[in-house]
DNA sequence: ATGAAAGCGCTAACAG
DNA sequence: CTGTTAGCGCTTTCAT
């Protein structure tokens, strides 16, 4: 409620050298520099972050935008900006898309004006329109690459090798894949790995069970076709989709890994809950929000070399989920 | 980038015609209403919320506070605001205090000037001093009571009733019960009422096995102290914990439910996923967020209706992890 | 029904 | 080093 002029009045000062002494300490005498600080203090005064933003241009806030908080994935994504942000002194809007492009355009222009910058995590929406909603404000992408916007991608390929790597090391020469949605970018440059990787080693086969959406209930239709393709091994292209085949097998009387080794991606907490725990590409998310509001504090502030795309590298975690084939 | 200027220029009218234009529509001509709506969506005109605020006091901001987003129960509760908020025309600011009641204090106050009001979601901190940093902003809590401050409740009595009931039901006499952490406000309404229910039933034994931490680890603990305690079922005050007993149960032989029934309470997205699957207390945990928006919306309305509490209801979900005791 | 002008709280020129 | 002035974009008297 106290404002600049209620401290400058306090003091016996005026209203700029109050504002200095807040904003720019070197450029005020120290003992009224203390005698402001003392008075601001006594008066609880909090500057009105609005109106410095409306007159600096300078908002110390940023925008989080997220297709779904419920996600274990992106509430790590979300966990890992609150903290950088905090300690940054940034505050976060976080907007929730529900996984809906055309939301996803308008939560964007809705808390565009009010930050220095903008998180756009996995977007959904075509990159013009949703770079164009954000009014031009510096942005990162996380997730996903934009032709003209600083991404902060995982290694895909990596993670994609690991894994049937690791399957094939065990004995596996017929492995099926569920892939995720056709409109997801991870998920089609997962898919395109895994044919990649499919051409360059002839002893194993891919069998591709189809497009799946990101939930449980996408990895029981997943399970039953690895079934039926009489694969020994599956292949999710996220957690969410082999906790749910995990299930669906479980309740078939199929045991994993004994009849069925089954492979996430992701590695969500709950990677290490299920029964049995879940063999899965770990991706640093949490790591991935900080360096998300690291590269967008390096953005705002005009540093170039942001400009970049930068790959984090992802580890495969080795559970109980994945044994040698059966016939071995 | 447009402003009001802009959109006025265009039109051939003051930038206050245009003002009224947008936000009281009913007071300007109808057919200057109708050129200035259409040189403002052609100009892609948005308003400057900071701007607005500054002068009208109004922000369309809300802020929600959380012990920590990774927590399914908090990730529900802000799906749950986020959905009401964005269709009530709030823009959220969320700030996660990482379960620390100082840190909460911190947040709430770097947020609170920008918002018309804030929601804590199950706030750890003390309660005049984090009403002291909202300064004097309408403020809702969630799952804890306030003395000035409305609250939004759930039925703990009638979950624990609920949950008690089934076991008992089912044939169980000892029971187990892991309380949640001292510090925390329903674990002490949900231990005070699992006494009450000891009390008013004479045929069944509690056993109190102590505070954990609500996270899966405390769930290992517990599982251990259950057995040793030869309870035939563990009652957890919550699902983290309940899974974590789940775990460690299997890990040590022993069959759930067959030789020892847990129950959990929040009945968390995950709950239906374990193996076996949870037998839990469901919370409207959405309902409660959107409660909390609108709750939050008569309050800042001036609506002194909204000022009491309000209890929302429990439901026993029954699933695998519940049997008759061996000995039946 | 519309326009002119003042001002929300703050910072950034511009003087001194 | 400090004070005065102007103005960020918008809403809101106060006139007309």
């Amino acid at each position: 409620m106290a404002t600049v002029r209620d401290v400058a009045a306090r003091v016996g000062v005026s209203v700029s050298t109050v504002s200095r002494a807040l904003t720019m300490p070197h450029m005020v005498n120290a003992a009224t520099r203390a005698k402001v600080l003392a008075a601001a203090e006594e008066l609880g005064y909090q500057p009105n972050i609005a109106a410095r933003g409306l007159r600096s241009g300078v908002t110390n806030n940023i925008g989080l935008v997220i297709p779904d908080i419920e996600n274990p994935y992106f509430a790590a994504v979300t966990k890992g900006v609150q903290d950088r942000a905090r300690t940054a002194g940034f505050a976060v809007f976080v907007a929730d898309s529900d996984e809906d492009p055309r939301l996803e355009e308008a939560v964007v222009s809705s808390i565009a004006k009010q930050v220095d910058g903008l998180i756009l995590a996995s977007p959904r929406a075509d990159e013009e329109r949703v770079i164009a909603a954000t009014g031009g404000k510096p942005t990162v992408v996380l997730n996903r690459r934009f032709e003209r916007t600083p991404s902060l991608l995982i290694d895909n390929a990596g993670g994609i090798d690991q894994a049937l790597d690791h399957l094939r090391a065990l004995g596996h020469r017929r492995i099926a894949y569920a892939a995720g949605p056709a409109a997801s970018w991870s998920g089609s440059e997962r898919i395109r790995e895994v044919r990649r990787y499919a051409e360059a080693h002839e002893d194993v086969e891919i069998v591709e069970l189809g497009n799946f959406r990101p939930y449980v209930t996408g990895g029981y239709q997943a399970a039953d076709l690895a079934v039926a393709a009489e694969a020994t091994a599956l292949f999710a292209y996220n957690d969410l989709v082999a906790i749910g085949a995990l299930e669906r097998l479980r309740n078939r009387g199929i045991d994993v890994p004994g009849d069925m080794s089954v492979v996430g991606f992701d590695n969500v907490s709950f990677a290490e809950l299920t029964y049995p725990t879940l063999t899965t590409v770990d991706i640093p998310l949490r790591a991935l929000g900080k360096r998300g509001v690291d590269a967008l504090t390096r953005h705002v502030a005009g540093d170039d070399a942001a400009s970049g795309d930068m790959i984090s590298s992802v580890e495969l975690r080795i559970r109980q989920s994945t044994a040698p084939p059966a016939d071995h």
